[in-house]
RNA sequence: GGGCCGGUAGCUCAAUGGUAGAGCAGCAGACUCUUAAUCUGCUUGUUGCGGGUUCGAGCCCCGCCCGGCUCACCA
């Protein structure tokens, strides 16, 4: 079965999915994979007749670390203060940094990928007094989490240690505050200098009630919080976080002793590595979300992360053959729902993959896995050839007039192959006729391909074939006259012209450059044979 | 040191207890109109190593070896 409904299968009664995002960090295409699975997940719950909802929580009470997210004069003055409280960037007319970076970046991916989460944000939470209880509870029992952090992850807290993160009422930071005495109303802090080596305290010091969003949960009782206060039932994370002893076990252990509440279903994730690298947008190019996204539709997107078990990581590099791969096992995926014949192994219930890769909540997988794809490297060669009608040809190929749904499939293929062939696709992808000179792989041809290419310049200068199936048909002619094998003719051609051992269909290829350097490219070719 | 994942054909990977198989690469062949297409044929395996469970193990269990990521500061 597969993992997605077999979660669904294993639970019982209301579900709540929730997914969480803090906004400082870069967003990469790794990020996504989280939501496409918790996505998968909930559309499983409901498809198996759950009631379910899908939650998506934007931590933008946590302090801002990022300069080079800011311009120089505001790095002083918000580095170290809650996100939902630094303004947007210029240019912006977000309401703050925080939905500024993931409402226009991140979520700007949901909703192509047809994921459509009920969106909260945590400040919120804590403005409306809605987190206070859990505040009060973890001051309360602060000497219980400073046990649960010395026997979960052997972490050792000062006995003065609160689990509470102030924001400071002269300076607005919350990154430098230390907190240290609970009366039951009102915790002493003072903003220090340095509490953290990438934000400056102002050195006030203070006593403020940490209620109704004046104070935040460390992480892993917020986490915790979050849990109890929306009910929640099943969260991912990734495998950073899912580790023994570290911040889930710590989340777990702090919902149910501190919070006294059942922490939800886990479903630990790996990650996507690039080259088999983790995923660094400093070193790998090309690797935001964003970036990604151009070269892969949505579909494919979601399959390349559903494709795999959680538990499993992905290995992606957009360089190579990697992308017209992916798209070539979505299509045999397609047709093997579509009750066509495949070769090869199909995963376990692929029908379950195909259909959780299209897009919305209830899709027509029958309509969808029977459309005509067309294969994506052969649509990146036939876009290099000027003149070509992209739509005329898949009509021949497919052997009948495109629906809307493949003329819809085709256009987006479209532009991802031209995405593809200006960022990733290997040099041997791309096609480029050598005008300035012969291609030194003329000098491999044998003699009779060259008296070959010396009779089809002169069959041109004298035919002057315009269309692509006039240049076609002189150049099988032609090749019949020399008694050579049409491959070995269309090879001298290609080697010509590309430089290559092979190449796009010739004609259409030769009807699209002027037909002077045609003719005198064919001559210098078939002249360099008698040299 | 702890956790997770992986090790299967030359390469990339599939196969969730039931005959190990795809793509690419390679070799041989077909084709006067898709030459990165299509079709036919060929072939390659100590499934990292050792034990165990089972009628049956690439898959489950135990112990190793090798590789990758990750955690032990913060979120």
């Amino acid at each position: 079965m597969y993992w997605a409904d077999e979660l669904a299968a294993a639970v019982s009664g209301r579900q709540v999915v929730n997914d969480s995002k803090s906004p400082s960090g870069t967003v990469h295409v790794g990020s996504l994979r989280g939501v496409v699975l918790h996505d998968a997940i909930y559309r499983a719950l409901r498809q198996a007749g759950v009631e379910a909802s899908f939650l998506y929580g934007v931590d933008d009470m946590d302090a801002m670390d990022s300069q080079a997210k800011l311009t120089p004069d505001a790095v002083d003055r918000y580095m170290g203060a809650p996100l939902s409280r630094v303004p947007a960037p210029e240019g912006s007319n977000a309401a703050n940094y925080a939905r500024h970076f993931v409402g226009e970046i991140f979520f700007r991916t949901f909703e192509p990928l047809g994921i459509k989460p009920e969106f909260y944000w945590v400040s919120e939470l804590y403005a409306a007094g809605r987190m206070d209880p859990y505040v009060k509870l973890a001051l309360d029992r602060a000497d219980q989490v400073r046990a649960i952090y010395l026997r979960v992850s052997h972490v050792e807290r000062n006995s003065s240690w609160l689990p509470i993160q102030v924001i400071c009422e002269q300076c607005g930071k919350i990154g430098t505050t230390l907190a240290t005495d609970w009366d039951g109303d009102t915790v002493a802090y003072k903003c220090l200098p340095a509490m953290v080596a990438w934000a400056r305290g102002c050195e006030h010091e203070g006593r403020v009630s940490p209620l109704g969003g004046r104070a935040k949960l460390p992480w892993n009782l917020e986490w915790a919080a979050k849990w109890g206060l929306l009910g929640v039932t099943i969260e991912g994370c990734g495998k950073d976080l899912a580790t023994s002893g570290g911040s889930r076990d710590r989340s777990d252990a702090i919902s149910r002793e501190v919070f006294e509440v059942e922490p939800p279903r886990n479903v630990a994730y790996e990650f996507l590595n690039v080259g088999g690298k983790k995923m660094s947008t400093s070193k790998g190019k090309g690797a935001a979300a964003h970036t990604i996204a151009e070269v892969l539709p949505p579909e494919q997107l979601r399959f390349l992360f559903l494709r795999p078990r959680p538990s499993q990581v992905i290995e992606f590099d957009p360089e190579g053959d990697t992308i017209p791969r992916l798209f070539d096992e979505f299509d045999r995926i397609a047709a093997a729902t579509a009750g066509r014949e495949v070769k090869g192994e199909l995963p376990a219930d692929h029908e379950r993959l195909f259909a959780y890769s299209l897009l919305g909540p209830s899709p027509d997988v029958a309509a969808a896995a029977a459309a005509f794809r067309p294969a994506f490297a052969h649509l990146a060669m036939l876009l290099q050839i000027p003149g070509v009608d992209i739509a005329e040809r898949m009509e021949a190929e497919k052997g009948a007039p495109l629906s809307e749904r493949e003329t819809a499939i085709l256009d987006e293929r479209t532009a991802s192959a031209r995405a593809w062939l200006e960022s990733y696709a290997p040099e041997r992808a791309r096609l480029v006729v050598r005008r300035d000179a012969l291609p030194a792989e003329v000098a491999d041809l044998d003699a009779g391909q060259r008296a070959y290419l010396a009779a089809l310049a002169a069959a041109a200068a004298d035919g002057r074939p315009s269309s692509g199936d006039a240049w076609q048909t002189l150049i099988f002619g032609v090749a019949g006259e020399c008694e050579l094998a049409a491959g070995r003719a269309f090879g001298a051609l290609y080697a010509s012209f590309l430089g290559r051992p092979n190449g796009p269909r010739a004609g259409w290829l030769l009807a699209s450059l002027e037909p002077a350097f045609v003719v005198e490219r064919l001559r210098a070719a078939g002249a360099f044979a008698a040299a």
